[in-house]
DNA sequence: AATGAATGAGTCTTCATTCAT
DNA sequence: AATGAATGAAGACTCATTCAT
């Protein structure tokens, strides 16, 4: 009787997961009831306590996975031969792609400090942080091979990240929403050339 | 005897409104009790539902309130007679000496997309919009004299606050919290001159 | 600088009583708040409280004066000579006459059991207790002079109470309000001559 | 060891509604509160809000049910053979078999016009006016068969409706709390003969 | 004496979490 | 292992009452 639905049971923790993403991404950590994310998932509510201890916990595993998955993006893309703008914009070319997926769950991370004293305080930057390590690393060597202008490695890899945030954000409607091209071309402009005349 | 607590009746509004900015600059809309407001203000929660309707109107007042002070800082700020830089660069000063009473709230502001359907939809986008609307129009401007690079306005516009925002954010320590020089040669090097060497 | 206003001190009394007479007739006793009462009667909130020490006292002095001027309505009105009939139908006549000051009161005061343990239970039954009381007193005589069937004087008087009161009900909208006449026609069509064809 | 307590899991539903039912007959609907109630009912207070969206669509199922029930009785009970005051009296003895399970509740919404603008204005006069329209129905008939003086049906229905609520109205201790056969034969004397002597 | 701003106990309602099945 | 009915702590809001002016 089991067998009408068929699922290996192994598919309930990513399913949970999933829907989760989905739902944070949509609703915001506080908006996002356990309920919902069960009735998403397709899993009963007591299923999702199986797999995570609580709510908080589901929230720190989705951050978690997404960062796993962002640095391999950016791993698989870099291409060491390459110069640097080349490879920070072949690897925004990359994780655009998976914009869809995650692209909001970036968002939230980056915009929601809206958490109780549970949520640890710092708890969220894991993301940022983890992210801007990765890009300033990069960036110290750009510096070091002449490839951009003298700078701190860590703000301006910050600087990075909130600008292709900005140019990603599909929750404000202060500007439309761009295509990855768009971003691309955009990001180029904001970031690398700068609105001075020459 | 009354000397050492010694406050004017009216103090009363303007003590909770000051308490609920702090907190919902440094807990968020949601994580923000009335009571912890109460609290902090120093007054009865029955005091708040005086003044404001509920929450949402609380939080509403803050943002106008917010908006037109930044609107007044700019207006005394700008003169026409000056480069377009020379005054995006004044009024960032001006503003940047009121991070104190309000940055978080701007940042708040920028932050909490983080609101179920009570909290009007766009409705806290209106500090954004109305900051990205004024800087637009002096980008337009700016544009028309040759003074920047040709671009689109509300989306430069709307870069230029972020990038602000990024650079007086205090609440995530992914970098050090810059004084205000700091923040206006950072903007110049990042928003105007750009990463690329030349 | 009174004198534009130039009301005498003791006037506020009864203008709180005669505004809550009227709030508690119209929204019942939960509903009403004192905010209102002091708003319609044009006085300050506290100044309730320098004649009646809560929201209960005030109810039952309400309550009082009411069964004490019903009561000398009934007075002035009996005519000893006349028969039980006549005398019971003239003195609804008169009661009816003050159907607008206070004959949702007495309607009030009969519906609302609708009290918290503070309104002593039978706190309110004071009333229609009382009214009963006197028209039992009237029924008794009425039976021993043969002027109306053999009966319980008390049930029968409780049973004229709530027969009047059902006729007078303004509130439910089960039936079209009757005017004076046209109560008194069918609480002696109803209340003495009963619906069984002869 | 379970078989002490051992109530069926849907039990639940019921308890709540019964301790609703006595609370609002005891204490009215404002006075009632969602803890008396879970606590009467043996219930945590969120189990109530499995079945019932909010205070006021318990207090309304309450009312619906009674409704039904007590059409379904007076269904049950009539035989249209018979003549109109037999029927009658007879559904009043049915319906007073019900009176010690909610009794009380019909006469809580015979006295509860206590409602502020969220309990929908006339909404509680619903249970009223859909037991005097079909009282009226059959007093119609009678009419029409001469069983009955000429009236107006509906506020002969309506009088009938209060004379049995007064007769059987327990909470206000102005009379004796009467068993079935008295209140029938009270009812008979007050309603139909009449006090005059013929 | 009169006021009304201030108060906080007491309400309804939500939702993360538990546990018997 | 999976479920979802049951729970109660916590939050927004109301309003009778007090008290400084």
């Amino acid at each position: 009787m089991e067998t009408m639905i068929d699922r290996k049971p192994t598919d309930r923790r990513k399913q949970v997961l999933e829907a989760a993403s989905r739902s944070f991404a949509a609703f915001g950590y506080k908006a996002t009831t356990m309920d919902q994310v069960a009735k998403a998932a397709g899993v009963g509510k007591g299923t999702i306590y199986t797999f995570f201890a609580n709510k908080e916990e589901l929230f720190e595993q989705i951050v978690k996975d997404l960062i796993a998955e962002l640095k391999a993006v950016a791993e698989r893309t870099l291409d060491p031969a390459l110069p640097f703008s080349d490879n920070l914009l072949g690897i925004l070319q990359q994780v655009l792609a998976y914009r869809d997926r995650h692209g909001l769950v970036v968002k939230l991370s980056q915009e929601v400090k809206e958490f109780g004293t549970p949520m640890a305080k710092g708890g969220l930057e894991a993301v940022e942080r983890s992210i801007v390590d990765y890009i300033a690393g990069h960036v110290s060597d750009a510096i070091a091979k002449g490839e951009v202008r003298r700078s701190d490695p860590a703000l301006t890899a910050y600087m990075m990240l909130k600008m292709y945030l900005a140019l990603t954000a599909e929750g404000d409607h202060l500007h439309e929403p761009l295509d990855a091209e768009q971003v691309l071309a955009h990001f180029r402009f904001y970031c690398l050339e700068g609105l001075a005349v020459v």
